[in-house]
This record gives structure tokens, C-alpha cells and sequence, in this order.
DNA sequence: TCCTCAAGTCACCGAGCGTTGACTTATCGA
DNA sequence: TCGATAAGTCAACGCTCGGTGACTTGAGGA
């Protein structure tokens, strides 16, 4: 992605955004360096601070954004699972910011801060509607299931996991979810 | 943990390695300082590296451990998850070995190799051991779903996972680790 | 054309890191 | 009691990092 001589403000500051998404993707928050990230723009580091003003302000300027659920409202809780996973493994192929924002928030407090607010937010809210009971430990247990998933397949690549095929994963998975939602509940 | 005065070089050693854990458990690899862990002993940095010749050498000390998995023979699939929770919250309550491990996992490609041959070696085979069918894909997904459990509850604490008491968690996730193990398999 | 101002470069600072080797001190067998 | 040896301290190194400020260069309107 070496801009080098375009000189336009707008699309440098967004091949560095891009590029620091990638790379807090693949190595976190501490091995990423602005130098590293500036030279894959291939560009000086003094332009990273000079646009996010320090490394702090660009993780999170890389790590906004909107979740934009889909709305679970017609869907009966049965056919939850087959219509959520392609969607969330889709997802989590084509952009780096979610695997940015999950690996940080392991080691960073303020990463982690955030992950919990979107979180209680939004994604708890979003399950406990579509279940019949509106138990909230239902919707936790479905994400902590799906950061499970998400874990060992793009951060941890779990051969098991990881070398799955999509719809194999989501049809062996359906059920699991299925489960979680609709399965009894504790006394 | 200020052994301090006493000169003994196994307890001194040892106190290190604790410290070492506690570390990497609560702060990842990178944000982990040799000399932090070696003022929480209330030692010289120099030490560290006298015991365990670099810091990668004191993580791969400190994140050396035997898995030591319960045997499932016995047990009937439909209580695996009643059996195995209990003492799976509890291994992670009182110790921070795995918590330190996994954590640098997320960062660290090293460690990740580790965890990924913990999975393969052990944890896969223990579990497809207790399936009906053998499947491989079960014990990974309960591997991926136990996993899931931990990131949340230990390292993200995500207030609907990390505030539920253990045995109420273990109530909601025991019918899931059933489904997951006994449940129908796609075709 | 040329002058202006934003876009981009460059050299450098201060701090903290892992690591080293020479030094000091407590312990314990002879 | 006393010296040998291991345990522990100390000061410093080389390096890399995030961040700063002065400089250079190119694009575009008058």
C-alpha cells in the first residue's frame, strides 16, 4: 500500500489506518511500532503521530467502529444459529478490526474496557431478545461461546477449528447455539 | 514475597517463578518487565536472567506445566459437563499458569504453538475419548467452547460470565457441554 | 507563472528495556 | 576460626521505542 508521492492527506491517513488494523491484528498492541506501520504505507513515522496524534489515539481510532448487528426480531430461536454463524464468520474473514480489537483487549485494559461495553451494549441486549425466557445468562454463554470460536480460530488457529470449513463449522456449531438459547434452564 | 535476606537459591528461584506467573497472568509477555518481577521479590533484575538466562527463558519456565486431565473413562457422557466444570473453574481460580499461558498466546506465536500442542496432544483426545462417536470436531468444539469460558470469565471478565458464582455457571454450561458432545452430528 | 500552505521528511531526544560483567557479602564445611 | 564459593548487588551497555520540532517539497489557486 505505498501511496509515496500521491500526497493526498485523506487516503494516506486511511492506508495508515488500514495498515494498523493489520498489524494489531496479527501482533497486538505492544509489538506493533509506528515504525513498522509507516513503513508499510511506506511513509515516515513522525506522519502517524502527526495524524492520530500518539499510538494510543491510533489503536483506537483503528478500533472504531459500529457493530451493526442484524435484527433477530423475526427469527424464531430455533434457526438462530444457522442464521447468525455464516454471517459472524464471514465477518471475522474479511475484516481485521474485530481480531485488532480481541487480541488487545487481552493484554490492555482500555481495550478490554471497550469490549466489555459492546458487550453489555449491544450484543447481550441483542441475544436476550431472541430468546423465549430472556435470560441474560443465556445470551452470555451464546457470546462467550461465539469468543470462543472466534479465539481459537483466527488468533489461536486451532487445527480442530481453524481448518474447518465454514459451513461445516456452522453446521456442527447450530446446534450447540440452538442449545444455549432454548436448552432448560438451572433451577 | 520479599524473601530478601534468607540466600537460598531454590526458594529464591521458586519465588521468581511465582512472581513470573502472576505476571505474565495479569499483564501479557510484553508489558511483563523483567525488573517488575524481580521487585515484586524484592530481588535484583540480574537474578532473573542468573536463574533463567533471558526473559523468554523465565516465560517458558513459568509456563511449563502438566495438564494433568481427570480420566473420563468412566463417566457417561451426558454428566461430562457436571464433572468436568467444577474442577476446571477451580484449576483457574487457584492458579495462574494457564491464565499466564494463554494470555501470551494472543501476542505470541511461541506460546500459541504451545497451547495449539496442549489442544492436539491432549485436550482433543481426553474428549473425543468420552464421545459417543468419537468425532474429532466435538472435542474441539468443547475445547473451543471451555476456552471461550476462561477468555471471558478470566481475562476479559465480561460482567455476565466473570460475576456468575461457579456453581451457577456450571449449572447454564453443563447441558451445553451435553449437546455439544451427544448432540446430533451434521451429515 | 509563482507563491503559499499543506504534505511529507529528517535528525534527534529522553526513557525504559533486556542483558552483562565486575564487585560485595553471607553461608558453611574443614 | 577462616577462607572458598555460591548468592546477591551494582552500575552500566546498547538498543529500540514513542514522540518532537525544524526543515523540505510538491500541488493548486490567483
Amino acid at each position: 500500500m505505498a501511496s509515496g508521492r500521491s500526497r493526498n492527506a485523506g487516503a494516506t491517513r486511511g492506508a495508515i489506518l488500514s495498515a494498523a488494523r493489520d498489524r494489531f491484528a496479527a501482533d497486538g498492541y505492544e509489538r506493533t511500532t509506528l515504525r513498522m506501520v509507516a513503513a508499510d504505507v511506506g511513509v515516515d513515522p513522525a506522519m502517524v503521530i502527526r495524524y492520530f496524534g500518539s499510538k494510543q489515539g491510533l489503536f483506537t481510532a483503528a478500533a472504531d467502529f459500529s457493530l451493526d448487528l442484524p435484527d433477530l426480531d423475526g427469527v424464531a430461536p430455533a434457526d438462530l444459529g444457522a442464521e447468525i454463524l455464516p454471517r459472524f464468520l464471514a465477518v471475522w474473514d474479511h475484516d481485521s478490526t474485530f481480531l485488532a480489537l480481541l487480541r488487545v483487549a487481552m493484554t490492555s485494559p482500555e481495550a478490554a474496557d471497550k469490549l466489555r461495553e459492546l458487550f453489555a451494549a449491544q450484543v447481550v441486549p441483542a441475544f436476550a431478545k431472541a430468546t423465549p425466557d430472556h435470560a441474560p445468562e443465556r445470551a452470555a454463554l451464546l457470546g462467550s461461546f461465539l469468543l470462543g470460536l472466534a479465539t481459537t480460530r483466527y488468533v489461536l488457529a486451532t487445527p480442530g477449528i481453524a481448518t474447518m470449513p465454514p459451513d461445516r463449522l456452522a453446521a456442527w456449531a447450530a446446534p450447540v447455539i440452538r442449545e444455549i438459547l432454548t436448552g432448560p434452564a438451572p433451577a
